[in-house]
DNA sequence: TGGTTGATACTATAGACAGCATGTC
DNA sequence: CTATAGTATCAACCA
């Protein structure tokens, strides 16, 4: 590790060779000099280099990377910023935007937001998710060919299983597109950084420096050890959290516990009311009551998120998982900011992504249970790592506290082997996962990126993959991938590696190879488009739509419905292969009926009870939904065109959550559930009876004059609004109608589902 | 007999990206 | 294999 450095002097920032203009955004950000780890890495980068920062989180990694992109756009290229969190993507363009003054253009690109592709060829900088950048790829946007400078931010996640590969062959693609490309590339402190930086030829930047010092130890029988082997008694009585919590309240403190599953945020949180509500003041409870009545206007549905931190934060106490809505969430992490809640309980949702310190972080958890061995398994150290680094509050914070919680004398030993003193694991590679070479070989191809087995093998070798072992053993994977991927039609016979149109489609679609063919299959299976239960099955038997958790009650219900079809189901077999083949099943029937009563209107609240998922779950699916459902239809337009029509119903119906009578209302604009099903109850039941509707009635029904003035004027007009549509094929004719839709009760059978 | 206590068995388990075209409650 | 807390179930026990 080169510098450790709290002690290096800091830089003034007019050392740097900047644009004045551009030094007085960043002065007037109240920066005016450097931090280390920044003083080190700015040069290069202003002079076009690469370079790999390796540093903790909130030491300033984000600078260096807005200048880089600056530059660059100055430079007359274009700069693009890789993110792994939407929530991130919009944290730094919401920055880079103060940019803007220098007249440069910068947008924004995720799968929630994004931009008209001639939009697109304006921008100086673009900030997106890996994946959206990957898919911009797969489309050839000639806004990629003027790059000059990627920002590959939290670049350790390569190291992720699913996610990783993503990253790791966009990084590949864009670096041979432009072989001068500059990489900055900001990671964690990983064990291998100098690896990876060898593999983007970055200069090699390690700095353990933060702007407040960290402490970070661990608490056993009343005291804190910490690394430095400095001792601290906790002198309240208690439980160990609520100890450790109140002890840094009474400083003056905020506290952030990490604990491993929802139900201990939840639980967590409510024990905690007792220590932190005498600790407020008058101000800071007024805040927190503020919060949590904000929370109540955030939305007009009910959930259970909103009942239960509703009763929490006026107590300074929330949690944090993922079973919050956005908006939930939202209120969460500013009532924190802002201090109003002072000690939050949350999931590993907080320990990577937005920025939300705290003086003292608590590890209550250290294990973790991993669904693909059915245990509880350790969590990694970089993990354990970056939650600590989440102590200390710039400014606010002299040292930030990092604590682990041991019951005894062997597990604290352990603590401080494998965790505090242990060296974060290295990045390695997933490139040779069979899911991720099934979507990367076939966008390479499709994309016309490689032509050829040499091509292919080429490329592998300049992959991280390929800098840190032999791509040989890529062989098996990339001929089992091949095999499917032709099989399956996805790629046109013979020895040049092409795709059909199929694979393009697929490609573009970003939809998983493995996807696409099980859509495939449930459309060519005859008249299943007018039934939407079956497509729903259809879509959460994808392994794009992951099955959701199944409880055993679940269970029951779901063997329940379907006896009277296939009874034979109720007789659960014993053998695990058969077994395990069944509970898929049931987890995809689960997803498809949890869907089918978001679309039959079914409150949120009785929703998420009967099924056990948070709002957060819900809304999720709901969104994957609502993307697979596109992909079916434009499948549908190749593979069943009758289909195409019902199914892009279907997904105007999983967006909203309505019943098919409300489709029409649904599709203007300021319209969604709750409101279109008012409008039906009181006597509109579609956009023509509202053309004869006064103004006042209307606006009664929807208590907002501005809002029943818009809707009036979109129904004024003779033609529809456009744009909110469902999509059909502009070049063919109207499909026929769908059919007796809804009135076709009749229950799904077995053969209506894929697998 | 009815209720309480305690041993034992069972149950559940983190997170979040993508298409398209613009604004749900 | 590298788990644990909360809850349901049921038998033993007591008044």
């Amino acid at each position: 590790m080169s510098a450790g450095a709290t002690s290096a002097r800091s830089v003034p920032l007019r050392e740097l060779p900047l644009d004045p203009e551009v030094r007085s955004i960043i002065e007037s950000w109240g920066i005016s000099s450097l931090y280390p780890p920044q003083a080190e890495a700015l040069p290069p980068v202003l002079a076009g280099e690469s370079v790999l920062l390796a540093c903790p989180t909130a030491s300033g990694k984000s600078l260096v990377a807005y200048l880089a992109l600056v530059r660059a756009a100055r430079a007359g290229s274009t700069g693009l910023y890789l993110v792994p969190l939407r929530a991130l993507a919009q944290e730094k363009f919401d920055e880079l935007s103060k940019f803007g003054r220098l007249g440069l253009k910068v947008g924004i690109s995720m799968g929630d937001f994004d931009l008209a592709p001639k939009a697109l060829e304006a921008l100086d900088i673009l900030v997106a998710t890996s994946e959206k950048a990957d898919a911009l790829l797969r489309k050839g946007a000639p806004w990629l060919e003027r790059l000059g400078c990627v920002v590959a931010d939290e670049v350790h996640l390569m190291r992720d299983p699913d996610r990783g590969p993503t990253l790791e062959v966009t990084l590949t693609r864009l670096r041979r597109m432009r072989p001068d490309l500059q990489v900055v590339a900001l990671s964690a402190t990983v064990g291998n950084s100098r690896e990876v930086a060898e593999w983007l030829h970055a200069r090699h930047i390690d700095s353990r420096f933060r702007p407040v010092p960290l402490k970070s130890g661990v608490f056993r029988d009343g005291r804190i050890t910490f690394t430095d082997l400095s001792i601290r008694e906790i002198s309240v009585q208690g439980e160990a959290v609520p100890r450790l919590v109140r002890s840094v309240l009474d400083e003056g403190g905020s506290a952030l516990v990490f604990v491993n599953t929802r139900k201990a945020s939840d639980q967590l949180a409510q024990a905690l009311v007792p220590t932190v509500r005498p600790t407020l003041s008058a101000g800071e409870r007024a805040k927190a009551r503020a919060a949590a009545l904000e929370l109540g206007q955030s939305a007009e549905e009910e959930t259970e998120g909103i009942r239960r931190l509703t009763q929490l934060l006026p107590n300074g106490v929330a949690y944090h998982n993922a079973s919050l809505t956005n908006a939930e969430r939202r209120v969460v992490e500013t009532a924190f900011r802002e201090r109003a809640v002072k000690a939050l309980v949350a999931t590993p949702t907080l320990a990577a992504g937005i920025n939300l310190p705290a003086r003292r972080v608590i590890v209550r958890d250290t294990t973790r249970y991993d669904d693909r061995v059915g245990l509880q398994a350790p969590i990694p150290a970089l993990e354990v790592q970056q939650m600590c680094g989440r102590a200390g509050r710039p400014g606010l914070d002299p040292v930030g506290e990092a604590v682990l919680i041991a019951r005894n004398a062997s597990e604290e030993q352990r603590f401080f082997d494998d965790y505090l003193a242990a060296p974060p694991e290295d990045i390695r590679s997933n490139l040779a996962s069979e899911p991720a070479m099934r979507m990367h070989l076939l966008a390479l191809v499709a994309s016309r990126a490689v032509g050829s087995e040499v091509e292919l093998e080429q490329f592998f070798e300049s992959t991280f993959y390929g800098h840190t072992r032999p791509v040989s053993e890529l062989a098996e994977t990339v001929r089992s991938v091949r095999a499917f991927l032709d099989q399956e039609g996805f790629l046109e016979p013979g020895n040049r590696l092409r795709a059909t149109g199929f694979g393009e489609l697929t490609s573009e679609l970003y939809l998983d190879p493995m996807s696409a063919v099980v859509l495939r299959r449930a459309l060519e299976r005859a008249p299943i488009g007018v039934r939407p239960f079956a497509l729903l099955s259809a879509i959460a038997a994808t392994p794009d739509l992951p099955p959701m958790f199944l409880r055993r009650d679940d269970e029951k219900v779901l063997l329940e419905r379907f006896i009277e079809e296939e009874p034979e189901l109720l007789a659960k077999p014993e053998e695990e292969p058969l077994r395990l083949e069944l509970e898929m099943f049931l987890a995809t029937l689960k997803t498809a009926a949890v869907l089918e009563a978001w679309i039959d209107e079914r409150p949120i609240v009785e929703l998420t009870d009967r099924f056990g998922i948070g709002a957060g779950d819900l809304r999720a699916k709901v969104e994957d939904a609502e993307w697979l459902l596109f992909g079916a239809s434009r499948l549908a337009q190749r593979f069943q065109r009758r289909a195409s029509r019902a199914i892009d119903d279907l997904s105007l119906r999983v967006r909203y959550g309505v019943r098919e009578e409300l489709l029409d209302l649904v599709r203007l604009k300021g319209i969604g559930r709750v409101r279109s099903r008012l409008l039906y109850q009181s006597g509109f039941p579609d956009r023509d009876a509202l053309r004869e509707a006064p103004l006042a009635r209307v606006e009664a029904v929807l208590r907002s004059k501005k809002l029943a003035e818009s809707v009036l004027k979109q129904v004024e007009s003779p033609r529809a609004p456009a744009g909110r549509e469902p999509s059909a094929s502009p070049a063919a004719p109207p499909p026929p109608p769908p059919g007796p839709a809804s009135s076709d009760r009749r229950r799904p059978r077995l053969e209506d589902f894929p697998g």
